[in-house]
DNA sequence: GCTTTAAAAAGTAACGT
DNA sequence: ACGTTACTTTGGAAAGC
């Protein structure tokens, strides 16, 4: 058997971490290979790791936010590489500077397909968002976990504003159990 | 506060010396578009609640407007595509979008989604196409949705495809090209949908 | 509200061949 | 009629306009 949650996949994991100390970002720039910085743009210098795969944005002040990693683990993999990096720079870092998850993102397989025209009234128009003309997926807050959910008429969906992992378990465990209640579930 | 108080008047004044304005755009781009005038009253109901919780703040009088206008359609029932409702606004498609869904959400207007078959008189009558045809779109419109094919998918594409199907089964066929004009979706978009439709409803090929 | 980053879902659009 | 690329949606942080 196959079951929802065991499907689960983190795609993107955003974390926020700082090293307590302003940069220059100028000079990291040019000391730093590959580093983006367009200030006219962003204020924030963009670097990327590529195992794992992350980019990090980094700002004058000395926060630094990771996005793109496949797991928690890789935030720490990537971070602890940047901070090796601002090291070798002459830049003094504490040994773990704490890091907070800001949202995961992953995606799931119901293993049926959903008629979300049904699904839209099933579970309260006015607690679900979907408009076919402008995106194919249906929309749903869940407020506890307090995460949104996509999903897609082929029974894929997506699971964002979660922070921990569990949140994403217990989310498609709930909107499993929801669907089938209201008889909606292949 | 005294401060407080004189804001809320001034704000107050401010968004009924523009409701005139809205109203007005409101009835311009409702007369470009040739809805009845029961979907502008309903607009105009929108409009002002919206007024009143305040929701018009950071947003173009001009987007909230045609936002409103496109959700008065589909609760009268004779819905409008966005990129229909944006050719007479000066807004564009992504913000009417946006705001159409904004204002759906805070007022908890609970929009059903769209039915296809609202869109088979209008653009079959701008292709001279018969009632049978007519009929025949509608039908596959059913047959197709209750399968499951419709789940997201844009409306006027699943329309454009039925009525693309229709014409072909009732010998009045119209090519890919003009559907596609009318229902404003590309040529690609009715390809897909017919072939889905035409094995759905077990018609050979 | 915007700007930038990353990633998934599925539909639609706009290119080029 | 293909194929590729790119845009739509969700969420969150960062600094600054």
């Amino acid at each position: 058997m196959s079951a929802p949650a065991d499907s689960i996949e983190i795609q993107n994991v955003v974390a926020s971490t700082g090293i307590g100390q302003e940069l220059d970002l100028e000079a990291l720039a040019t000391d730093l290979p590959g580093a983006d910085f367009n200030p006219d743009n962003f204020p924030g210098l963009v670097y990327r790791t590529q195992e794992p795969k992350a980019a990090a944005l980094i700002f004058r002040s000395g926060k630094i936010v990771c996005t793109g990693a496949k797991s928690i683990n890789d935030v720490h993999e990537a971070l602890d590489i940047i901070f090796d990096k601002l090291r070798d720079l002459g830049i003094p870092i504490e040994d773990a500077p704490a890091v907070t998850v800001q949202n995961i993102v992953s995606s799931a397989d119901l293993g049926h397909s959903l008629n979300l025209n049904a699904l839209a009234i099933g579970l309260g128009l006015e607690d679900v968002e979907y408009e076919p003309e402008q995106f194919p997926g249906l929309v749903y807050r869940m407020d506890d976990p307090e995460v949104v959910i996509l999903l897609f008429g082929s029974g894929k969906v997506v699971i964002t504003g979660g922070k921990t992992v569990d949140d994403a378990s217990a989310a498609v465990g709930l909107i499993v159990d929801r669907i089938d209640e209201l008889g909606l579930l292949g | 506060r005294l401060r407080k108080w004189q804001e809320r008047i001034r704000t107050k004044d401010a968004g009924e010396r523009n409701l005139q304005f809205a109203l007005s755009e409101i009835d311009r781009m409702a007369s470009a578009i040739g809805v009845p005038r029961s979907v502008r009253e309903v607009a105009s109901v929108i409009y002002r609640r919206a007024l009143n919780e305040d929701l018009i703040r950071g947003r173009s009088i001009e987007g909230v407007s045609t936002a409103v206008l496109y959700a008065a359609c589909r609760k009268e029932g004779i819905p409008r595509s966005l990129e229909e409702i944006a050719e007479v606004s000066r807004v564009e498609r992504k913000e009417i979008g946006r705001t159409y869904r904004y204002i759906s959400q805070e007022l908890g207007l609970e929009m059903r989604p769209v039915d296809p078959k609202k869109y088979v008189p209008r653009f079959s009558s701008q292709l001279e196409l018969s009632e049978e045809v007519q009929a025949k779109a509608k039908e596959i419109i059913d047959t197709t949705a209750e399968q499951g094919l419709l789940s997201g998918k844009s409306p006027t594409g699943f329309a454009a495809a039925a009525i693309y199907a229709a014409s072909l089964l009732c010998n009045e066929k119209k090519t890919q090209r003009e559907v596609a004009d009318v229902a404003q979706v590309t040529e690609v978009t009715i390809r897909n949908r017919y072939q889905e439709q035409i094995e759905a409803m077990g018609i050979p090929t």
